[in-house]
DNA sequence: TTCATTTTTTAACCTAGGTTAACGATTACT
DNA sequence: AGTAATCGTTAACCTAGGTTAAAAAATGAA
């Protein structure tokens, strides 16, 4: 019972049109979801109005609100950037599954220790780069993404406005 | 077998002084370090020659880099603000009990949940509050920081330089 | 205690990025 | 095609925080 089996079994698909929630920051959810088609944004909305990205994610990836999933509340939002297709996987039965299944419970290490890498190199980023520096790396890693994320979204994931954005990119 | 049998069964202690380095940013270190005395600063060192650091570390936390256990370099370095005492657990021993042992993989999902969940706070900190925020913050959760820490160092910690971080006390 | 080192504060000046607003350029909707 | 809404750019102005340097305070070692 490897985690694709997992999803097999106990995921239900579900489709959101562009702009839907699939679930706002402060709510109560205990999925974690997988993206098959489409694009999404993960992110917060502060007290000032203002909106700042965690993540884009895209087909492949999957996501969760860790607090959430531990008896706490959404810390974010998840919005569709374009319709998307998601498979929608119940935390509960994933625990239990670890719990009895020695296969599941190691490719759950798996899934944790990635996002424990990316979520180390975002810290990094965050800590130690200039605006600059990050906008940079974000091409070099995704040098399609503007083909999906306007600008001001970029703008807000690197955490500047999308005024000091334009600025950088005139530059 | 769960984590704490797995620390006693193929941890060794060990002792550093103050000022010492456990391991540096670029070592290969396949190792999960346990604190049992004394406090350290995770640190990274960036080209531009300034220290940024990642996290404090105090009796009873842990800590290791994710990207040095999964084949790469160490991303930071860990060195001690004060005479030390760790746990040293050799990851492979880890990894070995987690694909054997259900408990053991179960224990390993719950601290790697709970370093999700404190690096999901971090990220938040650092991509939506203002240094003066953070500070506020950083002096909720942990009144008594100032004890142990210098000044110095909690403003590298926050992102900003220490002569900022002596003007928001200021304020 | 004394001397050296490190830490913290303060001041003067500078820069990156925030704010607001106006104006095209796109995109979406009917 | 025509209208509305959103997006990206530019400009003018402002603020938080960086830089450098010097002095004061605290800490550590002999």
């Amino acid at each position: 019972m490897n985690f694709n089996e997992l999803v097999k079994q106990f995921g239900t698909s579900q489709n959101y049109p562009k702009k839907s929630y699939v679930f706002s920051q402060g709510d109560e959810n205990k999925y974690i979801y997988l993206i098959t088609k489409g694009v999404l944004k993960a992110c917060y909305n502060a007290e000032d109005g203002k909106e700042y990205i965690k993540s884009f994610l895209f087909s492949g990836d999957n996501i969760a609100s860790t607090q959430a999933l531990n008896g706490g509340f959404c810390s974010f939002s998840l919005i569709c950037l374009k319709d998307t297709n998601l498979i929608k996987l119940p935390y509960q039965e994933v625990q239990q599954a670890a719990a009895k299944n020695l296969e599941a419970a190691n490719s759950i290490i798996e899934v944790l220790m990635s996002f424990a890498i990316k979520k180390e190199q975002r810290e990094f980023e965050l800590l130690c780069l200039s605006a600059d520096q990050r906008y940079q790396n974000l091409l070099t890693k995704s040098p399609d993404i503007s083909q999906h994320i306007t600008q001001n979204d970029i703008a807000r994931y690197l955490g500047i406005t999308p005024v000091a954005l334009s600025r950088i990119k005139h530059k």
